[in-house]
DNA sequence: GCTATGGTCGGAACCGGTTCCGATGATTGG
DNA sequence: CCAATCATCGGAACCGGTTCCGACCATAGC
């Protein structure tokens, strides 16, 4: 495996110049350059990444916390990182938390002693309050995708506008009678959280247009631990007419809740949901779309930039994304 | 940020006896050890990962190569991966490869000038054959999960296996005239594939059996791509009374069409999957259950037990996993 | 009492780049 | 024609650990 020396000896310049000449620094010839990667190529050279991660101080990498990774939004969200970190030449790497609390945390303690990333995002719910400072004062540029918050950059959907979109939907088309159902995140979030969020605009769409007041309901995140309560909800003989879901996976449980009860669907009973996953239009599931694998490639350009910069002042504004509604079949008027 | 030297200043003792101590490396009296330990923990002492690497050539990390990061399985294998590694105390460097042939090959050649891991292991369809010899001439233990390959390590459902359980399972429930949806992997796979194999599985039954012979049939992977079509199959009056779907994505899809075109299942049509997905209890889908984590977390294993060993001769060998069929209520006899 | 042995520890040479600083030669302006 | 300026390049000092090898001391064995 050639060095740098070799194809520094090789191309007739000094160590000093072939870096130079192969970091594409200023300060050389435009033949010489050519010339030095000319041999490099011929010898088959390859920087060390270790060295120069030694020499320099920059990973050529950035830190993914996330608390789960084999669900649609983390998932999407990854996805997006990932791409978008490849196009800026730069490493993933990934730290799969898992839920907090069960080992979660030691393995937030375990990075905070060996992650060397030059930026870093955390997803979502993977942190309290207390660790994502201790992120922020890491030094490195750090921002939070999912829900907004004070303590980094953040980027996330605009949940009180996804939800009284949602809940409007079902207004225009006649409904009184509505249920939301949330969706409750596996760990507690330390600020509001998008399900909180999204049910309070929920309240406000149903306070503004005085529709019937119902008890608020909260089922597990994923579509089979929701499903047995929605079931037994939805059941009762004095069902709403319509249903706001915080998110596709509880409205798919109640969509096939419906199917399993001899509801039809939208015919007695309306559903709408949040994200617009790709399995929603299979179910003909109207719903409030949002990309998170824009969200992901956002912040990586973000930390980029954060990174050129001299970093003044720590950026900590929001990004929300606008969501937009996709209307299908499983809303209609009541009957 | 305090060095090794400063931790040997302030222990009283060279920096090799320092590195030695924090190392956990014989030679060092009980006594000093401890007390560079306490010293370095006073100082807040962190090593440099990267100075470490330059001096080892280690880089304690773990690279995954996959074509996908948001569908079931892939995602369960990574959260194995990344527990398991995180138990050895290794990171892992994810390359989200993505559609092989659309920029994936491309990502791909990066990884092989760039990456430096001491392991490596790639999901499946994410490499043609040629790749993968490539990489398993990196000199590194690279493994496949997934598929069973010639070229490297390797671990995988036993599809044959899974092919005949599903297919036997609703033979003996009676049916004699079934179908066999395959889901189709997006990128070419170099062997023979999962669903190969598990549709020619599901063919050896149906010859043993002497059931109906239908054309083979096969549909995008995903519940969304596949749902037309096999809502189209169906839908037809000739439809069989039973569903062998290569994955449950397919199976769920089937499920949803049956349920939009009035089928009521297993009345009138059984159904049956592969995977064990988290939705397919929800479905009340019969299956037979895989354990993708499981995978993750072997592969990881057996990579740490090939860096440990000199490794005398590559190990080639495939690990088969046994399926195991869950029933629920998609499958009953023919009526 | 003297030597062989083994356990501890230090010195110093790496690992493979980057970058500051100074030297050199060529060019330009007066 | 001479001095100032600029582009280009080399030397050498890092970056922060690991590890080979030899020195040293204490104990054990004779």
């Amino acid at each position: 495996m050639p060095r740098l020396d070799d194809v520094a000896r090789a191309a007739g310049v000094s160590k000093a110049t072939a870096s130079r000449a192969l970091s594409g620094a200023s300060g050389v010839a435009a033949s010489t350059r050519e010339r030095v990667q000319r041999t490099a190529d011929e010898l088959g050279f390859r920087v060390s990444g270790a060295a120069r991660r030694l020499a320099t101080g920059m990973t050529r990498t950035i830190g993914v916390l996330t608390p789960s990774v084999n669900r649609w939004y983390f998932g999407s969200v990854l996805h997006g990182i990932a791409h978008a970190a490849d196009a800026h030449d730069h490493d993933v790497l990934l730290y799969d938390l898992g839920a907090f609390g069960r080992g979660g945390h030691e393995k937030f303690e375990r990075f905070m002693t060996r992650g060397e990333v030059d930026g870093l995002v955390t997803i979502t719910w993977s942190l309290v309050g207390g660790d994502l400072t201790r992120l922020a004062d890491l030094g490195i540029p750090v921002a939070t995708v999912g829900e907004p918050t004070r303590h980094t950059r953040s980027f996330a959907l605009d949940d009180d506008a996804a939800g009284e979109q949602a809940a409007e939907h079902l207004v225009r088309l006649g409904h009184t009678d509505l249920l939301h159902i949330a969706a409750e995140p596996e760990v507690q979030p330390f600020e509001a959280s998008s399900s909180d969020r999204r049910e309070r605009a929920f309240e406000r769409v149903s306070a503004r247009h005085g529709l019937r007041m119902r008890p608020a309901l909260t089922v597990p995140t994923t579509l089979e631990g929701a499903h047995g309560v929605v079931r037994e909800v939805i059941g009762r003989a004095d069902r709403p007419t319509g249903i706001v879901a915080g998110t596709d996976e509880v409205a798919m449980a109640a969509l096939l809740a419906a199917h399993q009860l001899g509801i039809r669907v939208p015919e007695e009973l309306s559903v709408i949901g949040v994200d617009d996953v790709p399995a929603a239009a299979a179910f003909g599931l109207t719903t409030i779309r949002q990309d998170p694998a824009q969200h992901g490639e956002d912040v990586v350009a973000w930390i980029m930039a954060a990174l050129d910069d001299p970093d003044d002042e720590p950026d900590r504004s929001h990004t929300a994304y606008s969501p937009v509604l996709i209307v299908r079949s499983s809303t209609a008027p009541p009957s």
